[in-house]
DNA sequence: TTGAAAGCGGTACCAA
DNA sequence: TTGGTACCGCTTTCAA
């Protein structure tokens, strides 16, 4: 037993009576070759149950077929739905995916690169890491191979990107409510230092501008994302500020708070049906990562990222991408959907 | 410009002055080499910006650093932190993850095994998947590759899987509701024909008994996965049997249902306080992938399944492994632990 | 302490 | 239509 010798090219040319050079002929299907010694060849193949050492074959000179990941945080909804496109498209491709996480800090991310060029993968794509994009494109660069960005909002950095429109994604939304024919909005959640939501928010403010409705800067609310903190925040919300008729919730986990804060708010206030005091008061719109199957049962109108697609796309922009034109490659922006509450 | 040529040892031993053997050596560490040649070489190789190339150091016999993941769905919470756990504790210790995912059907696995054993991987892991295993293992013992598995319940075949321990969760939450006075236990969700479920049920009969309370199997209720029907479900269990005082919960979707549920039958039957009904009367318990949170805000006594723990366990067991002595791996279940919900 | 050379498993060019 | 063979980048004896 011990260390069982894996099969090889010289193997099956040995058990098919033929040359190397032929066996692999058969294998990449390129010379022209007689369909005896094809089929003698695939014989040997299958009965000792030969697979290609694509290590050796990328040692060649040809290609690896593998696609370096580098994310920064698998658990994140968002990411794991990327990666989940990613992957599925490069296996649909015959490519696959060599996955890093990339804990913490600058420095780190500059050596997973490092990592990914020594297994001598064909391109890499990270995923949520911004800043010091160029120096690390420049690396990738010098060993002829392709680096893509793909994001949750654009990148402080001058290189291409694939990511959510967070503009169209608010203005979605917004005017969702609009047409509902809410012209009172107000936001909630997020903080003031993220990026992604200054975007959706930039969307949200111009959509109000364009259809003429007030817009209040103490009717944006930051906040923490949980329940609690939410459903407190919307209670004194509209406490102080009871015109409003509706709230664009900067997540899934504030919108469900927000939600709940209605329902405690509805239940003081003596209304007899909570329900009916949530339909005729306050709609509720949301951005979330998934359309998770957790949130089918709260009225809130969703407008979902496509997380899924942008790992799709950006497979495809790698599969595509040839090592030198990548200069060309400019950023491509994902649309988001709408899911509107049924009833 | 075009095709940048990657810096290889040879370069580094040109630079240096010396031979490749010499260079190597340095890089490895092995052979005595005198510390004037030793920084000579590392100078030239940070001048250069040398990386090593691991498919030509695999190929020549060593271990390649990589390991093969097959996940069944990245992107539901288990696997996804399992994943994560994973990653983390193989890039710790200087390996990468090589993840597939297996999208459908039982050839597309043997598939899958077979592509990660041509890029050469050093061990397999299979993440929820079942079935088959004794088939798969065997094919990549004849590569001389160590085969894990690790799922959410206990493997058909008779192969080792490092898993939760669903009885010990089910007990855990079954004496925390005990341990608090309630007598009259209910459970709610999940479907009959889950394994994960089964073993929860076991524990959870199990330790009713032992504790001398009653159990009907009409109080164990099978439930779709969302909030409405959990909702529904738990109201009319209530209605009926009006006795009990505590729900064990499947998964969050059911607790969350549940408690939705529970917080309209309060409103319904006249209680001014939700707060007070619910505590007065009804405690929630439930399994978790990971502690949510989105969850925070739930008065629900949380079970987690500590995916990634056992995404940790399984990498440090892949990593020890001989591929020899696979054989006597035996399952390795790894306990939950009780979030109980403060106040 | 260092260098020369033989592979690892394929590919692809050049002959036959 | 096939076979011989020189590599790809690196490790590892074996000599020097």
């Amino acid at each position: 037993m011990s260390l069982v010798k894996r099969v090889t090219i010289n193997d099956v040319a040995l058990a098919a009576g033929v040359s190397v050079s032929t066996v692999s002929l058969v294998l990449s299907g390129k010379g022209r070759i007689s369909s005896a010694t094809g089929e003698r060849v695939n014989a040997a193949v299958e009965k000792l149950g030969f697979v290609r050492n694509q290590q050796a074959v990328a040692l060649r000179g040809g290609h690896s077929g593998r696609i370096g990941v580098i994310v920064h945080n698998l658990c994140h909804p968002f990411y794991a739905e990327l990666t989940a496109g990613l992957a599925e498209e490069l296996e649909q491709n015959g490519r696959m995916l060599m996955l890093l996480q990339e804990g913490n800090g600058g420095e780190r991310l500059q050596r997973c690169v490092d990592t990914l060029l020594a297994q001598g993968v064909d391109g890499i794509i990270i995923a949520g890491v911004s800043g010091r994009g160029v120096a690390l494109r420049e690396r990738a660069a010098q060993s002829g191979v392709t680096l893509l960005f793909a994001s949750r909002d654009s990148h402080p950095d001058e290189v291409a990107v694939v990511r959510p429109d967070n503009q169209q994604a608010a203005r979605l939304a917004t005017e969702y409510l609009i047409n509902k024919g809410h012209q009172r909005i107000a936001w909630l959640g997020g903080h003031s230092a993220s990026l992604a939501r200054a975007e959706r928010l930039g969307g949200f403010c111009a959509t109000l501008l364009q259809y003429g409705l007030p817009f209040h800067s103490h009717w944006i609310i930051e906040c923490e994302s949980t329940q609690r903190r939410a459903a407190e925040a919307v209670v004194s919300l509209l406490r102080r500020n009871p015109t409003i008729t509706a709230v664009v919730c900067h997540n899934s986990t504030v919108a469900m708070g927000a939600w709940f804060g209605l329902l405690r708010a509805g239940r003081q206030s003596g209304e007899d049906s909570l329900d009916s005091y949530y339909d005729s008061r306050i709609a509720l719109a949301a951005f979330a990562d998934v359309p998770e199957m957790m949130l089918d049962d709260v009225p809130v109108t969703w407008v979902t990222t496509p997380a899924r697609e942008i790992g799709r796309s950006v497979a495809q922009r790698i599969l595509r991408a040839e090592p030198t034109e990548q200069d060309t490659a400019n950023s491509f922006i994902v649309p988001a959907r709408l899911v509107a509450h049924k009833g």
